[in-house]
DNA sequence: CTAACAAGAGACCGATGTTCTGTTAATTTG
DNA sequence: CAAATTAACAGAACATCGGTCTCTTGTTAG
């Protein structure tokens, strides 16, 4: 940062998005949950009173993140489905697996959001994430539907729904606190999800379009 | 309460089953999120720093809530399978959306557990919530195996597994905070999951099963 | 160079979970 | 029955957190 105080609109721009990229870092590596103001504060280098200029409150910050991630993902599916030959059901199971796997932080905040993030922050900011969740939907369900026609436009979104909704549940069974980490060393069959993240979404993904198909 | 203190062992017991009444009672009432230690002491009639008497930490109550319920649905599962005729697909769907949806307090419970419970807790009660969790699991999975046999045991516990972690998801969805709830009725079409949630998770089991047989 | 403005620091506040300490009610015992 | 005991409990204190308030001071415009 080669400023202190940020009076441009640039520098400001600058330093928002510094908060954000923070607040990204912090809660990769630690999970939302573990991230306090102070901890973002202390990476962007600026006293924790100075972040609430740029956003109302803490779940403000981790709500727009959760915004910005929800187009990224479509990015994301819209590239892994290009290509991909009509029909192949088992190709758009890996697509939903390995995008949602590629992005933790979005895995994380899935649970957070509807827990934590929808409250105390402005409605405008929640508006925007509600519109956010519900393009990303509809626009990958679309993407889907371009690789395996056969599917309705409410089924290819009742299969996205469901697979985010595992992937949240599943996401925070994959990452348990360090109390639980010693307990399953101890006994490994109490873990619930002791299969790895990615395939574990893939197969579920792939039993529900057959499922879809079936009924 | 007929004993201000409580220093037989039977009078400890019952201060013990008060708490957790309480607890019960009032996060079934307003989430789990929002209940306070204050207000269970409040509701039970005792100092705040009384409850930690019982309990090591406000976590524990709820995990010791679980810990309790998860016999209890299998229970529910087991009273509503009785009698099914084997092979019926929306029999099985139908009592796992049910016994979920009637206790909603297990629901709002298996995204805390995960996120906020399994953390400030002795190992014992750690240990204890994940065996009945384990247990619970197994054993809704093989009274479907009584209705369903061609399932095999791990077909079963996937299904368990993915039905209770959409159940939370939707759950979470379906009860959002009063910020969304006016957003909601400005902009409907902004409500991701605009539908009830007992026939959903219902929908969602019969297609699961039928993917897992498909496949 | 100077004046004005607002970014930021630091003190402060309220809520919440948790700990500490003194009191006193329930039980036990002489 | 009275006195002693002891641990359940209340209340105050503490730590942490999100968030507010106020004043300082770096930055920019003129």
């Amino acid at each position: 940062m080669t400023f202190q105080r940020a009076r441009r609109p640039e520098h400001k721009r600058q330093r928002y998005e510094a908060i954000l990229a923070a607040a990204r870092a912090l809660g990769t590596r630690q999970g939302v949950r573990a991230v306090s103001l102070a901890d973002i504060a202390g990476a962007v280098g600026v006293h924790k009173s100075a972040l609430l200029r740029y956003f109302e409150t803490r779940e403000e910050i981790y709500l727009r993140i959760a915004t910005e991630d929800w187009p990224d993902w479509v990015q994301g599916m819209r590239a892994r489905l290009a290509g991909v030959a009509v029909g192949s059901v088992s190709e758009v199971a890996a697509a939903l697996a390995a995008t949602l796997a590629e992005r933790p932080l979005l895995c994380d905040l899935l649970t957070h959001a509807s827990l934590n993030l929808e409250r105390n922050v402005s409605l405008d900011a929640a508006r925007a994430y509600k519109r956010a969740t519900v393009d990303a939907l509809a626009a990958v369900a679309a993407e889907i539907r371009t690789v395996l026609p056969e599917l309705s436009e409410d089924d290819a979104i009742e299969l996205v729904g469901a697979v985010n909704a595992v992937a949240a549940s599943l996401w925070q069974a994959a990452h348990p606190p360090p109390l639980m980490q010693a307990l399953y060393e101890e006994e490994p069959d109490l873990r619930v999800a002791n299969f790895p993240f990615e395939p574990t979404i893939a197969r579920l993904a792939e039993t529900l379009i057959l499922g879809i198909r079936a009924r």
